[in-house]
RNA sequence: GGCGGCGUACCCAAGUGGCUAAGGGAGCAGUCUGCAAAACUGCGAUGCAGCGGUUCAAAUCCGCUCGCCGCCUCCA
């Protein structure tokens, strides 16, 4: 088997071979940097994160490019709304995303460049579509002219006439075509600019990431990633334009597509005001439950943030890491055994299988509670009956399986210690408290006083605190939701 | 109106031609426990929206019907 990718250009699986040799180049579109970022910009930075991490541990060597839009319409809206400048409130939102990707264990992509960075770069490339007659000068702007463009459309599926009947753009009547659209925007006094050939201007929205794939990139790159909702217009522009500039096919060999996040059943909008942040997310739980629950469905379908999907992202963790520590605090030399490459390789085979089908991290998570089950069943007879060589066999594999996709998951990727500890942090009780608590149950019990200590249990119990009497003595959690 | 997608148990979800339809959550019962918890075991879809068709064989392919959703405008 070999990794297969969904292509939203050809709308099949097509099997993965980058364009040259070990190296793969891919790009994926970065926030506009006006406000915080919600949940669906978690998603698909978690989701290519995902892919990256992929492509990496089947040893290619990745180039992952994801930008800034640090110039674009709302942000001036918002600067003006704030009565600041421009490049504070993208700058202010460059961090604050920084942030959130850090929070989510999202890898730092190879290249992370701003827009305002790019200028040069998408000078050129729109003089280049001048020059090839592909776009006309107005006034100080400059428009792509789409229907000089053959093939405009396969992307998305659309053809120019029904494109045309159906526009529900306001028309802008000095343009060519109604369809046509702005590499290069005059500004108006006031407004943040640069200058170029046609005057002091700024960029359009999809120049941008034509100018910065080529530049770091090049011309036909292997990935380009984003939202469902970006297939059309921008990545149809996209094409239009690097297709156009550079004079090859394709700009682009595998496009990828990350479905929506809608909250409650609800798709997340500004009307509706239901936007959730990443950091709001993050105030109600664990950045790893954030991160397991984007991952439980498949990356192209839509999925549903509810208190319940994410209560359910925590009591599998809770189940996960239950599991390791039992492994790790009852036989830890076992688990640390050795595993023969041959043998490991063969052991994780299924997960792999399952990452080569369109990164199916879904049923890569259910293969990994098949194991967890396993792996408990098998503790639950070594403790009945002492270690065979079965266990002594199966421990180490489980555990080293767990191991390899959690460093492409990014999840399950911690010590149970460290795991629990977090948990544990979110107690609405102090810990010492609770400790004290627990001194005292014990104390109870040893009288056989089993009254007194089942209430202090209770009373825990009545708090959010889990206790859990085990042969070493009694442990503590933090119950879920 | 055009284009695309989806409908699998109480909820989430994998499976897209062929073993008893993964896995998680919730629930019930049992083992263990002073009692619990955790873990384990068992129960739970005779059926994959409905109806037809193709095939030796279909949740999986084809057709129709119903329901839901996305894009077509800035949007991850």
């Amino acid at each position: 088997m070999s990794l297969r990718i969904y292509n939203s250009l050809t709308r099949q699986k097509e099997e993965f071979k980058p364009l040259k040799g070990n190296e793969v180049t891919m790009y994926v579109c970065g926030p506009t940097v006006y406000d915080l970022s919600h949940i669906g910009h978690a998603r698909s930075a978690v989701v290519f994160d995902v892919v990256y991490r992929y492509l990496k541990y089947m040893g290619y060597n990745v180039k992952y490019t994801r930008n800034y839009t640090d110039i674009d319409d709302k942000i001036i809206n918002r600067a003006n709304k704030d009565g600041v400048p421009w490049n504070e409130i993208s700058e202010r939102y460059i961090k604050a995303f920084d942030e959130d990707m850090k929070a989510l264990g999202v890898a730092i992509p190879t290249e992370c460049p701003k827009a305002t960075e790019t200028i040069e770069k998408m000078l050129e490339v729109i003089q280049t579509l001048i020059d090839k007659g592909f776009a006309y000068v107005l006034d100080g702007d400059v428009y792509y002219s789409v229907r000089k463009f053959e093939g405009y459309g396969k992307l998305s599926g659309k053809n120019i006439e029904e494109l045309e009947a159906g526009a529900r753009v306001e028309v802008d009547e000095r343009k060519e075509d109604p369809l046509d659209f702005a590499l290069w925007k005059s500004s108006k006094p006031g407004e943040p600019s640069w200058p170029s050939p046609w005057g002091e201007g700024r960029p359009g929205w999809h120049i941008e990431c034509s100018a910065m794939s080529q530049k770091f990139l090049g011309e036909t790159i292997d990935i380009h990633g984003g939202g469902k909702d970006l297939i059309f217009p921008h990545h149809e522009n996209e094409i239009a334009q690097s297709e156009a500039a550079t004079g090859k096919q394709p700009f682009v060999r595998y496009w990828l597509h990350n479905g929506f996040v809608n909250i409650e059943k609800e798709k997340m909008s500004k009307s509706l005001g239901n936007i959730l942040t990443i950091k709001d997310a993050l105030k109600n739980y664990s950045s790893e439950a954030i991160r397991l629950f984007l991952l439980s469905s498949h990356y192209r379908s839509p999925i549903d943030y509810s208190q319940e999907s994410l209560r359910s992202a925590e009591a599998e963790l809770d189940r996960f890491y239950e599991t390791i520590e039992r492994m790790e605090r009852g036989w830890p030399d076992v688990v640390r055994g050795a595993v023969n490459t041959e043998k490991k390789q063969n052991y994780i085979q299924p997960y792999i299988n399952a990452m080569d089908d369109d990164f199916n991290t879904a049923a890569v998570k259910g293969f990994i509670f098949e194991r967890v089950n396993e792996a408990n069943r098998l503790m639950d007879n070594a403790g009945k009956w002492g270690i065979d060589d079965e266990f002594q066999k199966m421990l180490p594999r489980i555990r080293t399986g767990f191991k390899e996709m959690a460093g492409i998951l990014g999840v399950f990727n911690r010590t149970a210690q460290e795991y629990f500890q977090e948990r544990r942090a979110r107690s609405p009780i102090p810990a010492d408290e609770i400790e004290k608590l627990i001194a005292q149950r014990a104390e109870a019990r040893k009288n056989r006083d089993f009254k007194k200590g089942d209430k202090i249990r209770k009373k825990l119990e009545e708090n959010g605190i889990l206790l859990e009497d085990t042969p070493k003595g009694t442990i503590w959690r933090v119950k879920i939701g």
